[in-house]
DNA sequence: TTAGGTGCAAATCTTTTGCAGAAAG
DNA sequence: CTTTCTGCAAAAGATTTGCACCTAA
């Protein structure tokens, strides 16, 4: 943990920027959520059992700041509030999305898929890839029982 | 066209909505511009040419009830607005976007490289897929040699 | 001392909602 | 009539910005 907190001082303090405690409450809280997808205002609460005085504008300056970094990712579900997902060291940030336009629930599998398809995108299109996204809108297994149970109710 | 229309005049007669003119001028406007992908405020602009009367309100409500009939798909690519594109009878709605991170330019490409993992998610997960979507975050060629351009200033 | 950072409040921007009136079956 | 739909204006919610103060190299 230390270790990549360390690593983000770097990648700040080489563009000219600091790791403020602001900052790095900010980055704790990522680093221990990572499996979530946090909003800025997720964010905001977290970091404030912390650092009770931090604004909720520094919280997006700082996410925003991190995303131009490619620290964070910054990530867009349709539900109106931008989230944030640490780009880890491990790079397993692969996630695909499986969305059900129903519930709105949202179930994530891990696998990656997609990398044959990055290299035939860097040849034909010569676009240098950093991440990719895979979302699938459907309905889940819940909600089609859900609509079984309506229709024999009819 | 007109058979377009007629088809979605239908899809929402069956549900017991109103091809209204003003919804009937949004459809239009979607059925013109079928290649962009135009945001709720782009749609009201073009749509105030034909009916000028019309309301941002309205437009918004439209596209809402659009998308829930599944004739148009909201889509999300993260710079703040909500955009919308209809799904052709043709159901060439499988985009994949390339979305360069500096200059947030956005390219289309066409092919569907993923029916054979829907089959597998319906299998693996239950999961019904409406549809995907696949978008590269990276940097665009123009970007790429800009930045060659830059280090050899340096 | 100087640029970068912060908190707060106000501003902005997109989208939604309440409401009274209009349109259509 | 009764339900659906509309325009307008206001509200809501997320994000950004202006500004005066603060803090570290």
């Amino acid at each position: 943990m230390e270790a990549r907190i360390d690593k983000i001082k770097q990648q700040l303090q080489s563009q000219g920027y600091k790791l403020t405690p602001q900052r790095e409450a900010t980055v704790r809280v990522l680093l221990e959520n990572e499996e979530d997808h946090l909003s800025a205002e997720d964010v905001f609460m977290l970091v404030k059992e912390k650092a009770p005085e931090i604004g909720l504008a520094t919280v997006y300056r700082t996410l925003e700041l991190l995303s131009e970094l490619h620290v964070v990712q910054k990530l867009n579900f349709g539900d109106g509030v931008a989230r944030y997902d640490l780009r880890g060291d491990n790079t397993k940030h692969h996630h695909h999305h499986l969305i059900c336009v129903q519930c709105g629930s949202m179930q994530e599998i891990l696998d990656d898929w997609l990398g044959p398809l990055e290299e035939r995108l860097e040849k034909e299109f010569q676009f240098q890839v950093i991440d990719h996204r895979l979302d699938f809108q459907g309905i889940c297994k819940k909600c089609q029982e859900k609509e079984k149970d309506q229709q024999a109710d009819q």
